[in-house]
RNA sequence: GCGCCCGUAGCUCAGCUGGAUAGAGCACCUGCCUCCUAAGCAGGGGGUCGCAGGUUCGAGUCCUGCCGGGCGCACCA
């Protein structure tokens, strides 16, 4: 509706003589918007005000000009100046009446953009450290990215989502010693556990499935003697490293090894199965660990070799990200021989490239902020537009219980899971509040109100639209009365009380939404659009009977009601929130 | 010290890439069920858009500088 109006525009200026050397304005789209206030009409453009300086013309007069220019159309009723050069487009009814009926025949589709086949977006998200369950900070990452996914299909671009396993490194080590130590305490073998250890509960369930009878073949003493001393007196970090090496030595590189794959495969396994329940799927989890093993490391720092973005300082390598806009150049390989996680966060992404995707669109906690200049340097110094990675941050969750903060300490073993968080308030509630706000504000998570089952709550508020639809719908039926669809379109011009017109325009507005949900990253668009929608459907129910006696006006209205059943089914599915047909 | 994000109604937040008189929800008042689900509707009060400059026909939105809050500044991942 509104890239119609955008098009009569361009049609009209295009003929314009004096304004050839108007190129930004290509996209004229961006000059048309809807109007706020009803009396300024349906759309307001403001090109004539923003072409005025180029053309040296006022912008009335320039507006009038356009207007006369406006190629006719059967969607505009009334054109007119307004203000200081607005143009205010007034459409006829027949245009919405086209809205309904489009929403009608595409249902499901209404509102999705035309698909491309470029950008192919890679879209990364959660990628916690597989060290542990998911906690609700994760949460919003899974339920933002999620959505994300979705608002960027239903704009019309491939999107592939993949995990970044985090399975290579000291903390699988740190993990692998965590379960070896439980599964001593469950044999008997007491050893004092360290500091930097993972000291959560589901560390003791992994051990509690770990075959222990080749592991306890060694004395406490076996383990523990000799270790440089644990925090906060001595060094945790040298007392947890001492253990791991230990680990290795009593149970071989091998049986190491084996401990800590099974942990790893015991903690992935749940957070897939915590993210599925959740509505949140990936198309590929990919290992870091297989970056090492395919070599893939080794290539990349051979193309940054090549291109000569490497050099060596105090027995490390280094690459100079400073040539990249990053304020300090970055070790890539240690003094030690081992490759930094920098190393292989440089070789995923150029992997990401490699595969084909143009655009890599990561979702990253706040806190890797300081991680994007440098990341992007890497791909610029292979060879790529630094443009091809974006990153949304997504900021902090605190939950609050009735206004209460929760403290929630990871240490103690103290936090809120996000399976805690689905079981108490429900996958709905969970991800409607998680992407309601934008994700660079920080996130007050109220269990109290996302539980309650009240007006407060604007998940139901919304599902509450959906499900008295379907109820009219069973109404309906009950009287043995069948709505006809066509007919009801035929009769949309008996659709004429103020609320018909509002929710027919609220309507029609869904395929921007989308669109600019989804260009700006931000689902919250399409989650304060859902609500303004829900309310004019209920403040319609309240004023007018939709099953009356005369035909045409019922299937006329019912139309409507069906029209916005689709539009709400629609955009709760894109939030990844069931749509119940009763409540 | 440097960098990123944030500061809008009593509270929690939107604000469509610079538009016309700044909007929701909650909370607080007043009404509405013989009628398709009252998890609803109708109406009301409530603002120095952190502060100060600047750009512009026009600034909550862009620029600069302050103030306040969060996060980050590893040869950890």
């Amino acid at each position: 509706m509104k890239s119609s109006i955008a098009d009569l525009l361009r049609q009209a200026i295009d003929g314009l003589p004096d304004l050839d050397d108007a190129p930004e304005f290509a996209s004229l789209s961006t000059t048309v918007e809807r109007a706020r206030d009803p009396r300024h009409g349906d759309f307001a453009s403001n090109v004539a005000m923003r072409l005025a300086k180029a053309a040296g013309r006022k912008p009335r007069e320039l507006a009038a000009e356009i207007i006369e220019r406006l190629p006719a159309s059967e969607l505009v009723a009334k054109v007119e100046i307004a203000g200081p050069g607005f143009i205010n487009f007034h459409l006829g009814p027949a245009a919405f009446h086209r809205e309904v009926e489009a929403i009608l025949e595409q249902g499901a589709d209404y509102g999705r953009g035309e698909r491309r086949d470029t950008p192919r977006v890679l879209l990364e998200f959660v990628s916690a450290n597989p060290t542990g369950p998911l906690h609700v900070g994760h949460g919003r990452h899974a339920a933002y990215g999620a959505t994300l996914g979705n608002l960027l299909e239903a704009a019309g671009y491939p999107v592939a989502r993949e995990y970044y396993v985090n399975d290579a490194g000291r903390q699988m080590d740190i993990l692998g010693v965590s379960v070896w130590l439980r599964v001593l305490e469950r044999e008997g073998i007491a050893i004092p556990f360290p500091q930097a250890g993972y000291r959560g509960a589901y560390i003791r369930d992994i051990a509690a499935a770990v075959d222990a009878a080749a592991l306890a073949k060694v004395t406490a003493d076996d383990v523990s003697s000799g270790l440089p001393a644990d925090g906060p007196d001595g060094d945790k970090e040298a007392h947890i490293g001492a253990l791991i090496d230990r680990a290795a030595e009593l149970l071989g590189e091998d049986g190491f090894l084996a401990l800590r794959q099974q942990a790893l495969e015991s903690i992935l396994d749940d957070i897939r199965d915590d993210l599925a329940e959740f509505g949140v799927v990936f198309d590929r989890w990919y290992s870091e660990r297989s970056l090492t093993d395919e070599g893939r490391i080794d290539a990349a720092l051979e193309v940054l070799k090549k291109r000569r973005m490497l050099y060596t300082k105090d027995g490390a390598t280094w690459f100079r990200a400073t040539d990249f806009g990053d304020e300090k150049d970055r070790v890539v390989v240690r003094e030690n021989g081992k490759r930094t996680y920098f190393a292989s966060d440089i070789a995923y992404h150029y992997d990401k490239r490699q595969r084909g995707y143009d655009h890599l669109l990561d979702v990253l906690g706040a806190d890797h902020h300081g991680y994007v200049a440098r990341v992007r340097a890497g791909l610029e110094a292979m060879g790529y537009a630094g443009d091809d990675l974006e990153v949304q941050l997504v900021q902090f969750v605190t939950l609050y219980r009735g206004g209460e903060k929760m403290q929630m300490s990871t240490r103690s073993g103290e936090f809120v899971t996000l399976r805690q968080l689905r079981e108490e308030v429900g996958n709905d509630a969970a991800r409607f509040f998680y992407v309601m706000r934008s994700n660079d504000q920080h996130l007050d998570f109220d269990l109290e109100l996302a539980k309650s089952r009240s007006n407060d709550n604007p998940v139901y508020y919304i599902q509450y639209a959906h499900a008295r639809v379907a109820s009219v719908f069973r109404q309906l039926a009950e009287r043995e009365l069948e709505f006809d669809a066509k007919a009801g379109i035929a009769a949309l011009d008996r659709a004429v009380e103020p609320q018909e017109k509002a929710l027919m325009s609220t309507l029609s507005r869904y395929p921007e939404i989308i669109e600019l949900a989804a260009s700006n990253r931000a689902p919250q668009h399409l989650v304060h659009y859902l609500r303004d929608l829900a309310n004019e459907f209920h403040s319609y129910y309240n004023a007018h009977t939709f099953i009356v006696d005369d035909d045409a006006l019922r299937n006329a209205r019912l139309a409507l009601v069906t029209a916005t059943r689709h539009v709400i089914g629609s955009g709760l599915a894109i939030l990844g929130v069931s749509a119940p047909d009763s409540m």
